[in-house]
DNA sequence: CTGAAAGCGCTTACAG
DNA sequence: CTGAAAGCGCTTACAG
């Protein structure tokens, strides 16, 4: 037994494929009289169109792809939520890909992603492109898909593409503020590798409110890691043992804010009673258990569903000029 | 420009798309000489076949449906990302579905699935279907997909299925065990409604424990509720005020740890110190914490991991018998 | 309102 | 080792 065809059904309702194909699409009128029989039959048949031979016949598809470094954080999680939310609003389908920040795997699921012939891209990059011979190369690679794409939180500036992005820059410049409003003047960040756009804007956004406040800004309070909750608590626990240490620190993401508690817990230390944190995105578990964090507020499943509303509009207005968003934040303060 | 096809690399190289399609597939023997040409002619042109037009010819794909109910629930986040490390290893592509445990959304994501002609499916039903009148027609529904597929932590029995399973019935058991052996003979569970298989196997547990030790169940401390946030915590405030409330609570998964949690702390309490609790599913981010919370861990990686190699064992021999895959559970414990 | 026919971009049995 | 041709299951311009 194999699949039932669009044939079948015109066969059992003595009528050719193009009239089954007309009531499957609404697409011009039928007889309401031939119209009803065929419905019956497919009904009764269970017949469901082969997405595929649609696909290869009008030469399009319904298929998104979607592209994050790291599926199961939470906060790709919540992006993941919002998208699939207008996903299925809009009855399109969605491919997910998973690169763990490695630009292999990145560039082996756009080709895949190609080969699909997907209708369009949610992306977040695993690593920046920065050489121009990287961004050119991606900028080719994009290009030759021949789809829109929509970049999700990591920024690369590239013709034809836009993007989601959270305005970190202000998020960290606001953090950094209320801790030096508190009298904090020793402030260290828990950062990724500088050769990354979102550490850079971050390192600045903290810079610049040291700046304003006429605060040197100390290099040894500088940590440039990774994002990954092992890293941080590796340099957390630097940190945390130097001679002068800071009195206030700034993690760049959930899983740094993590690795930055397990390690302070080691050596049985308290936020804030030892040390000042603000970290960056909440994170849920904690809020509920009424766990004090302080932290920059980003709306992950707003920026997913902003990201696939932007990337449904370019599919229908293809010509438009692409103009990015940008999400803000909000530094929330319980005790510092 | 619209996208280049095999007949555009066969006029180029001077043969015909057939070998084209032969160095492509590597399917037969082709000259060295004209497969180094044409090679040569496919990167230049970086030429990537169309999947659609190949899976069409082909009567097959290599995509895998992923129907879950709750896909930014950590629990599905990590058996995702176990799945998709197998995908990626063996090159298939995942369409990702989310039902919200809705039943309508996931008849939804099955015709969608059934109309990409997906390869195989790899699903968490939204719901039990439960009265024969369900199961069976779902069980249709299945079988009209004509592909194999393997349930994941909610069971159904259905001809032809095969699932991978916790043996949540023995984690109960010995989560109520341990409690009793601590001296706690008043014990609640906080579950979901018990039309749940997933609801019963758990009450079951905990009941065969109760009665093994000899300590007669008190319905007033059998919860049910639907294993969200909001629903547990309300359960657990009505728990918590009860004249003669219990001494020992065990929850059903991560988000009615969650809910039970919030409930207490809003009375100013804790635990173990007023009640001691054992939840299902270790929370990463508590546990980072160093809170010691006391629960029956579960490999929900593991489980995403088994089911889709299951999955691809059948797609390689249909015939094969159908068999269950069942984890084990381990209970953790910290202080009761 | 309806059908015959061409076409989408591949694969593959067949013949040479 | 290679090509012509049929076929996968649809859609759609064209003609009636």
């Amino acid at each position: 037994m194999t699949n039932i065809t669009i044939q079948d059904i015109a066969n059992e309702a003595g009528v050719s494929k193009a009239t089954v194909s007309r009531v499957l699409n609404n697409s011009q009128a039928v007889d309401p009289i031939t119209r009803n029989r065929i419905q019956t039959i497919i009904e009764k048949r269970h017949f469901v169109p082969s997405a595929t031979a649609r696909n290869l016949s009008k030469r399009t598809s319904d298929t998104i792809g979607f592209v994050v470094p790291e599926i199961d954080n939470p906060f790709f999680g919540d992006i993941l939520r919002g998208v699939i939310e207008i996903i299925d609003a809009n009855n399109l389908t969605l491919i997910c890909c998973n690169t763990d920040d490695n630009m292999d795997k990145d560039l082996k699921a756009l080709e895949m992603l190609k080969e699909q012939r997907v209708r369009g891209l949610l992306y977040t990059p695993a690593i920046d492109y920065s050489t121009e011979e990287e961004k050119k190369r991606l900028g080719k690679i994009l290009k030759e898909m021949q789809t829109p794409v929509v970049l999700m939180d990591r920024r690369i500036s590239l013709a034809d593409v836009g993007g989601v992005y959270f305005d970190d820059y202000h998020g960290m410049y606001n953090a950094t503020k209320a801790l030096i409003e508190h009298g904090h003047t020793k402030i260290a960040i828990i950062n990724a590798s500088l050769d990354r756009v979102l550490a850079r804007d971050r390192r600045d956004g903290y810079m610049a409110a040291l700046k304003d406040a006429g605060i040197e800004p100390d290099p040894r309070y500088n940590l440039e890691g990774n994002y990954r909750m092992t890293q941080a608590y590796e340099l957390s626990k630097k940190l945390l043992a130097m001679e002068d240490r800071p009195t206030a620190v700034i993690t760049c993401n959930n899983r740094t804010s993590l690795g930055f508690y397990k390690a302070l817990r080691e050596r049985g230390e308290k936020t804030p009673r030892d040390i000042a944190l603000i970290g960056l995105d909440r994170i849920e578990e904690l809020d509920v258990m009424g766990y004090e964090m302080n932290y920059i507020e980003r709306d992950a499943k707003e920026l997913g569903k902003r990201a696939i509303e932007m990337l449904i509009n370019r599919m229908a207005f293809p010509g438009k000029a692409v103009r990015d968003v940008i999400l803000d934040t909000h530094v929330k303060i319980y005790k510092i």
